[in-house]
DNA sequence: GCAATTAATAAATGACTCTTATAAAAAGAG
DNA sequence: CTCTTTTTATAAGAGTCATTTATTAATTGC
């Protein structure tokens, strides 16, 4: 049942529409904000006073030249308050991304990790990781007031436990936010990098605008982010967005991704590009390369690949009728040699085509998301104790 | 930017949580209110005083016997105090309910349609069966607080517009809000029928302890009804839930539904059992009468469709991860016929598969759903005039 | 008729908000 | 240098809403 609503109830509000307006301003006046927030004067001072107090907000001198009248107090948002932590666990990599409060990112750190690697170890470059970004970041393990894991798989976003992950099968079982929560005097959140990615566009990326989103993260692996009404779409056990089953390769259950497809089906000619090579990229940047240096075969082969994934991306675009779709993940960087083909397909599978566009954060999108997510967070628990 | 967080908005979520639980009892004393909505005793009172001079609730005798102390106050919820009409509108037949604020239905009354109608005709067949339920229900026009019309096809929930409907061509860019509105002095809301049906089996079916919800009507067409976090999930412009493509019949695009399926994959069975019977049952019922006979044929050509239908259901139960699949429209009276080799299925198609159960409410899901869709409006559009 | 019991009413308090009035601090004009 | 103008800060007053704590009212049971 829903608690009594009480008069705090009101101050607490006031104070979240004051910090919006004070986050995406560098400083402003007290009269000012009163405008911007749509509250008078004393209110937006008693609300200035209770985020002073809790460290949110400072007061600076206002230094404008040729104003005339009694010179005008300026409140200006203290990102230094705290920092967040945000972590992208991936097969091959770890990115940790380290933000003041206003999101600020002061630096991304990335490590490699050997694909092979059990749960402890992979566990162990993850902790390594995150204090070389702190390290880096001149930030204070006990400054840290949030972090946000991201990783491939289904998480329950309430207890962070990792319910399957097929690309890293000791992961399943694990509880993120117990073991990472050790490594910090904060609370761990943990999702699923597809959520969180999706998150991540709209906060920063092509998706700023757009309500209905969803996010295809074509990788190694193919996942979904999903956003509804502004709210991300977990399902029931946080499982929502997953595509494994698609019947992308029909009769090849478990090979999934542009990366797996590009094996499978073009494999002669992946291993004729192969021999002319010395590179070490993945079988689809190859096949990538070769279509854009005119290769035929390589050509059919992609479009026989972005025919699928597109019979993927437009099932999900006719059953959720989303807005806009973000194309992101190792592929995304090859642009619109992969959107275009998509984008082209998607007006046969659904009567209202959404648009479709390539990520604009490439691999940050994670790590953003995760940002983003803890700073929310961290704002929700500091504006829990405002009166204490 | 949201707008300033004053007093009345306290006394209006209180005022919302008091009539949560008026609704649900016959009558209540104050003091047990104020328990249950968690509320002090002074501030019930004063709720009770606004929501009385609105007309919602009234004082009633107690005439509890063998109480001692001083006899306490009574309130009621006020369920004469308005009408909602609930509309379902089909290919087929329209059906259209009246209800008190409660929801308790009055009468459910059925008016046959002709396929071939067009717009002007089905809308007079529509305004007519609204007359006769409210005469049926003694309920005037005016004692109409609000009215919801459900329809095939993809409708704007904003506007009330049909934007798509393939099942009635001529029913496309249709302003239902505004052509039924005229028979109303209150507002028309219009959603499509899926939708609604997944808002009445959350309500009163089988889905009311789910949060995360997909309502498959299954009848002459394939739509789904999706309910997220417990918000119905319409996507940008409502076309959520769309199934048509979902090439349930490879190369036969426009052929959905059961009835579609059996028509062309049983053609011949479907000749067959036709010869031997009078009735004027659509194909999908003789076959499912007669592979309950024991006709192997007909057993045959009913999995083969009813696999079609489990890969369309858990296309979606892997991308939206629901805790429970409910079954409705027409073949739901088939019951455990249709439903156990759906579930059956379900397992190899995604890993966490969902829950599957056949809908309570019949065809009576869509309406239900319509009631209490309408109920909504009229209690926030109530609570909105608190003060006033 | 007198406890005991239960409920209604009233009063006091505190947390919010808003509007309006008053005081303060600067720039610019004479 | 003083006075006006302009802008901001502070204070006061009123109104709404909620809570807790008396106080009063109306019963039942003995």
């Amino acid at each position: 049942m829903t608690s009594a609503a009480t008069a705090p109830l009101l101050r607490r509000l006031n104070a979240e529409t004051v910090l919006n307006v004070l986050r995406d301003v560098e400083a402003i006046r007290h009269t000012e904000l009163a405008d911007a927030a749509g509250l008078s004067r004393p209110t937006v001072d008693a609300v200035i006073e209770d985020l002073r107090r809790i460290g949110l907000i400072a007061e600076v001198e206002d230094d404008t030249p040729g104003r005339r009248g009694r010179p005008a107090r300026l409140v200006r948002f203290r990102a230094e308050r705290g920092h967040v932590v945000g972590i992208d666990i991936g097969v091959h990599k770890c990115m940790v991304s380290v933000a003041d409060l206003r999101g600020v990112v002061l630096t991304t750190q990335v490590r490699s990790l050997g694909q092979e690697l059990g749960r402890k170890e992979r566990l162990d470059g993850v902790r390594k990781a995150v204090r070389e970004a702190l390290k880096q970041a001149r930030v204070e393990r006990s400054a840290v007031l949030a972090a946000c894991a991201a990783t491939p798989g289904i998480v329950d976003p309430r207890t962070g436990v990792v319910l399957t992950c097929d690309v890293l099968p000791d992961w399943k079982g694990l509880n993120l936010r117990a073991v990472l929560g050790r490594s910090f005097g904060a609370p761990v959140l943990a999702d699923n990098d597809a959520n969180l990615a999706v998150v991540g566009e709209r906060w920063r990326g092509v998706a700023s605008t757009s309500e209905d989103v969803i996010y295809v993260l074509a990788g190694e692996r193919l996942g979904a982010g999903i956003v509804s009404g502004g709210q991300v779409f977990r399902g029931h056990d946080g499982g929502a967005g997953e595509m494994s089953f698609l019947s992308l390769l029909e009769h090849t259950p478990g090979a999934e991704g542009i990366g797996a497809l590009a094996s499978h089906i073009g494999k002669e000619v992946v291993a004729r590009l192969r021999e002319h090579t010395s590179s070490l990229t993945g079988d689809a940047a190859l096949l990538l390369a070769a279509a854009r240096d005119g290769d035929t075969e390589a050509q059919q082969v992609l479009e026989e690949i972005l025919a699928r994934i597109a019979r993927a991306i437009g099932t999900m675009a006719l059953l959720l009728n989303p807005e806009l779709i973000v194309i992101g993940g190792g592929v995304a960087a090859a642009g619109e040699q992969i959107a275009e083909p998509i984008r082209r397909r998607l007006p046969r599978m659904t009567s209202l085509p959404p648009r479709l566009e390539v990520s604009a954060l490439g691999d940050k999108a994670v790590t953003v998301g995760a940002l983003r997510t803890a700073l929310d967070s961290v704002e929700s628990s500091l504006l829990d104790n405002l009166n204490a």
